[in-house]
Order: C-alpha cells, then structure tokens, then sequence
DNA sequence: CTGAAAGCGCTTACAG
DNA sequence: CTGAAAGCGCTTACAG
C-alpha cells in the first residue's frame, strides 16, 4: 500500500505538504500540486480511512441506516433514495438490517457501538423509545428519522392518520358501513409509529361517522403477504361478513385479495379493499390505494442528515419536521357497498349516516 | 469519549495492559482485568475503530456488498441472508446500490476507494469484467460472488442454463412449441452474467428439441414488471401469438400476465407463462415457476467471505464454486397447448417432435 | 509556499 | 503478569 510517504520520497517534499496538495488545501504552489497528483496517480495512492478518520477527529463518512427488514418493498425503497443522495456527497453507508431482532436493536439503538463508526444515523419505520432517543442524544449522535416522529430529531415522513383517514372515507363515501381494518395490533416489541397512527386513524374516522366501533374487525396482519392473506381468511369467514376492509399496507392487501379470491369473492362487487403505498405492483393488482412517496423520503431524509453533520450556521433550525403529502389513487379493488343482501343484520346498524343499508 | 488512557489513569496500569485485559488476552491477571472491564462499563469505553484498525494492521471489520438495484426482490432477499451471517461475527455491512450508475460502477469496482475501507467485497448478481477482476485481484482483496461465476473468486449460485432449460421443458412437455422469452438481451452495459445463461439455456433447449429459433419470439423485459409488462404487450400482438412464455423473472412473468389480461386472455387456456425465482409474490398470481433459494444464496456467500478472511490454513482450497439446487413449482399459469385454434400457421412448423400442431 | 514535530487512540514486540 | 516505547498513516498548528 502505497503511503504519503511515498509520495513525499517520490516527489522530494514533505508529508505535510502532499497531504495539502492531495486535499486541495490552499498555500501549495501549482507546481508540487501538479507533481503529487501526479505521483499519486501513478502510485495508485489511496488514502487510509483509519488515518484520515485518527488524525482528523473521528469523522469517518459514514452514515448508518437502521431498518427493520431490507427485503420489504417500503425499506428498500428508502435505502435506495438515502443511498443514492449519500453516496452523491461521499458518504459511505452502513447498514444494519434488524429484522425483528431485539438483541440486534438494543445493539444498534442502545449502546454505543456506532458512536465511533459512523457520523450520524438514519433511522427508518421504528419508533425510537425514550430511552434509546436519551441515550443516542448523549452521544451526540446526528440522527434522522424516517416514518417515525420524534421531538429531538428531524424526521421526514407523511401524516399516517391522515393516511388512515383517506382511505377509510373514500370507503364510507361508496356507503361502506361494515369496514375492517388490517394492520400490526401487536407492535410491543418494535414499537413502530406507523401501525399504531394507522389503526388511530381508522378508529376515529369511524368514530367520527358515527359507527360503532366492532373489535372483531380489526385483525393483525404483520404488515406482511402472508399475515395479510390470513388476516383475510379469518375475516371472511366472519358473519355478517365486511364489506370492506382498510389494510395498512398494500403489501397485507394483496394478501386479503388473495383470501377473497379463494373464497369466491368478487371485488368489488362483494368485497372492497384499500391499501397504503402504492407499492410497485399496486397497479398489477389493480389496487386502489393511498400513495406515500417513498424513494423521496429515503432522499430527503439522507439531505436532513447532511444538513445535520455539516457545520452549523449558528441560527439554524437543528429539530425539523417533514411531513410530504399522500395522494388517494382510485382502481378497481373498491366500489359501491354491495345491495343488501343475503347478510343478516348484524350488529351496530345505528347511526349510518346515508340510508344505505349496511 | 472516554479513551483507554482514561482507563489506565482510573485503574492505575498501563494502556498496554488495559488494551490486553479488553481483548481478554492471556497473561493479565484476573484481579486486573475485572477492575479494567469494570472501569470500562462504568465509564462507557468504546475502541476506536480507526485506531484499532491503525495500529492492528488495517483491518476494518467491515465487508462490502455491491448489489445492482436494492428494491429489487432478489437482491435485498440475498443482502438480509448475508447480513445476518456477517452480523453474527461481529462484521459491519457497507451497501453498495450501483443503480445501474457506469460510474458508480467504476468508483467501487475499478478504483481502489475500497482497498483500506474493508477486508472483503460481496459481489450480487453482476458479472465482473476481467478488468474488474484483474483490478480487484490486484489489490489483495477477498471477493466473492452471487450470482455470477468468476475462474478467480468462490462463488455462490445456482445452474442459469438448467434454470432455463427446466422451464422451458416443462412447457415442451405440455405441447408447446411457439414458446417465447422475456429476459435481458442488451446488457452491455452491466454485464449481467445471469440474463446471458437463461437465455442460452432457452435456445439450447428449443434447438435440442429441434424446434426452429425465432427471433420475434426474444424480448427484452429488462427483469422489471414494466419491463415484463410492455413485453408482454408486444408478444401477444404477434401473430401467430406464442402459445407459452418462458419469462427469466418473476417479475417480468408478472408483468407478462398482466398484459395478457387486459388482452382479454385466459392463462394458461390461451397462454402459459413460467418464471424464475419463486418471488414472495408468486404464489398469489399461481404463478408456475423455477424455485431459487435466495436467502439461502446470501447465507452461504457471506460464510465464504467469512472463510476468505480467516488465517488461512496452509491447504485450504482458496476458489470454491457452490452451485445451488433449483426445483419447478407448477403452479397454475402453465397447461397444455390450446387445441389448433384459429391461429394461422407460422414460420417453422418443422422438426416439432410430438404429433401436436404448432 | 514548505517543513519539523506533535498528536490522534490504539497495538505490539521487547524487556523485565 | 506488566510497562515503556515505537509505530500505524495521516493532519495540524507553529515556524520560517
């Protein structure tokens, strides 16, 4: 490996000045400049990260992303936008991929393995605790947060309420009283925002149409393929059946169109179901769902934490909050509350606003 | 950021011995290593990477993967299995997204940005070039390889030709005999070692059964469901129309039977359409298909890189290539060849083996 | 514009 | 079992 030592024998200066000269620094005549470059070039010289990271304070140019699971549409997604804008500005990125490991989070999240490895963090889909938001800030750690709000940090995300409530009234307006929800109940271990902002925004726009709420239909569905379809299973076996169902993600929605299919179900005309993302193979499935833009919050995300290592104008807003829009996209998995009937009645029929039967 | 000379001053022995006791090496007196780890714990002492990785040599913990498109299935299926491998012996993950960027390709394969940045390389699913491997060769750095096959370096995947060739079977064995393939043909570019073998594997094995290659019949799906999608389009306004597809991707598989849907088509009535992969979607669209173990594939690669770093036993087999078992799932998108319908008669009607009507 | 020297936080022979 | 000292490859005041 070729050193800065070498370039100082090879061109007859000092090592102070090669390394002056290789970083651009100002008071080196053009000349060595040229002729250091030049060596370096040839040598094939690189520098030692190590070194650099030693003699400089600590930077490494390295930024962690912390997600739940790499192989979901959502995650991917994010790291690819944040990848790429880090990556622009010579970040290095360092990932780490929890998979619903706590022994992995607490790792990552609660001790200070990264103090030292990385610049800054960013981290996306989980709810920080209050413990870990302490002990990250103790360090001094820069962090991000994506999907997840949390005062002390900037976070980029959409309003996931706002999100649930999108979806749950474009299936009240088609006359839809009897609406399930599919989503993560379960989340004590993860403690992830978005499910529990989902679910609280399903419940209250109910609430605020005046139907009562039914526990029986909301159903855990992992955020996943399979959870989803089984979430499905049980929920078309119920009697009186929904009529329609909110899932919190598309991913859980392929999986309830999947069980409806398997039933016999139309949608629909006997089943309406709205998803969240518009995820890659939305379209595929004709999927009517709530569009979150995804590789830009991986994007700005990745800018937010730029703007946090960079050297802070005094004045500047440290603790920022984005919040991007979502957009309702309309196909064909959702339509008019079927005619009444075969169904019996079954509970909570007061307060339906239109005098559609349910 | 509590250093080992603080721990020295706090237990009274020298940084030497504090640097022994923490690596729990020998000949440090158990009395002085509790007190040294206590002090550590109690003070919150973290190494320094960059001045172990100095001092120890430039070692860095740390290996890269290098993938082409994280959002894809394949690629964040493989980065989660060798994540966690990596992970379990203490190695950090430093993500390479090259996104179909020629320059980024270059900056991590072509240049030595990465010579001292980590001990070892994990290459998904490119094809490096014999510049790339001579370059990388060169440098002294361990890689090893998903997906693709190089003379120098392990490698881990599974048999594209017999990939192909086992779907393309299946569809012979159910009459067909205008069968046509989605894949990648233009990849100049990325050199993609999977996309040239399955179609290899394609034409070997219609020409072995002595049917007639048709070039109409090659489509370039890009292994994208848009991809997949426009080329299912173009296939199915052919006349005579193919009577199966062989598509080198779920995905694009998926995309092919969306197109035949809003064609109006039945599958597999009026078309039969097999994949590769075995996506986590798959299943839900019935999709016949040629199984992969995918996480399995990261696993195995990242215990080679493993290997590759350890102290080499003097007779250890440096290059090792593991090619891993495939197994067709027929599902529901492939049936027999429809009776001799309407089609008009096409090229190349010789050589078909069976009595059936192309 | 350039150089000598100290220092970043560790590890590692070498002595003892 | 323990310590003093050199060294890893850079950067950074400080002089000149």
């Amino acid at each position: 490996m070729t050193s800065i030592h070498d370039l100082a024998r090879e061109t007859g200066v000092s090592t102070a000045t090669v390394s002056r000269a290789l970083r651009g620094l100002p008071r080196v005549s053009e000349d060595t400049r040229r002729r250091v470059m030049e060596a370096a070039v040839r040598l094939g010289y690189v520098p030692s990260p190590h070194a650099v990271g030693l003699a400089s304070g600590g930077q490494t140019r390295t930024v962690a992303i912390v997600v739940l699971f790499v192989t979901r549409w959502f995650f991917a997604t994010v790291i690819s936008g944040a990848e790429q804008v880090l990556r622009e500005r010579g970040y290095d990125v360092l990932l780490y991929n929890l998979d619903d490991d706590q022994e992995a989070r607490r790792r990552v999240l609660g001790t200070h393995l990264l103090t030292k490895r990385v610049d800054a963090m960013l981290i996306v889909g989980l709810g920080p605790t209050p413990q870990e938001v302490h002990w990250l800030s103790n360090q001094g750690m820069p962090v991000v947060t994506v999907g997840a709000r949390v005062a002390q940090w900037p976070s980029v995300r959409v309003d996931d309420e706002l999100v649930a409530r999108t979806a749950v009234e474009h299936l009240l307006e088609l006359g839809h009283r009897r609406i399930a929800y599919v989503g993560m109940l379960n989340d004590a271990s993860l403690s992830l925002a978005t499910p529990r902002a989902r679910a609280r925004g399903y419940r209250d726009t109910l609430r605020d149409a005046g139907i009562e709420q039914d526990p029986d239909l909301e159903l855990e569905g992992g955020f996943t393929l399979e959870g989803g379809t089984s979430a499905g299973d049980r929920l078309l076996a119920l009697s009186p059946r929904p009529t329609a169902v909110f899932c919190a993600s598309d991913e859980m929605a392929f999986g309830v169109l999947r069980a409806a299919r398997r039933k016999g179900l139309r949608v629909p005309e006997d089943l309406s179901v709205v998803g969240v993302d518009d995820h890659e193979m939305a379209a595929l499935f004709d999927l009517t769902t709530v569009r979150q833009p995804v590789l830009e919050q991986g994007r700005l995300a990745a800018r937010h934490v730029l703007r946090l290592m960079a050297p802070q104008e005094s004045d500047e807003v440290v603790s920022d909050h984005v919040e991007l829009g979502t957009e309702l996209v309309v196909r064909g998995t959702t339509g008019p509350v079927p005619a009444p009937a075969s169904a019996s009645p079954g509970a909570g029929g007061e307060g339906a606003k239109a005098g559609v039967e349910r």
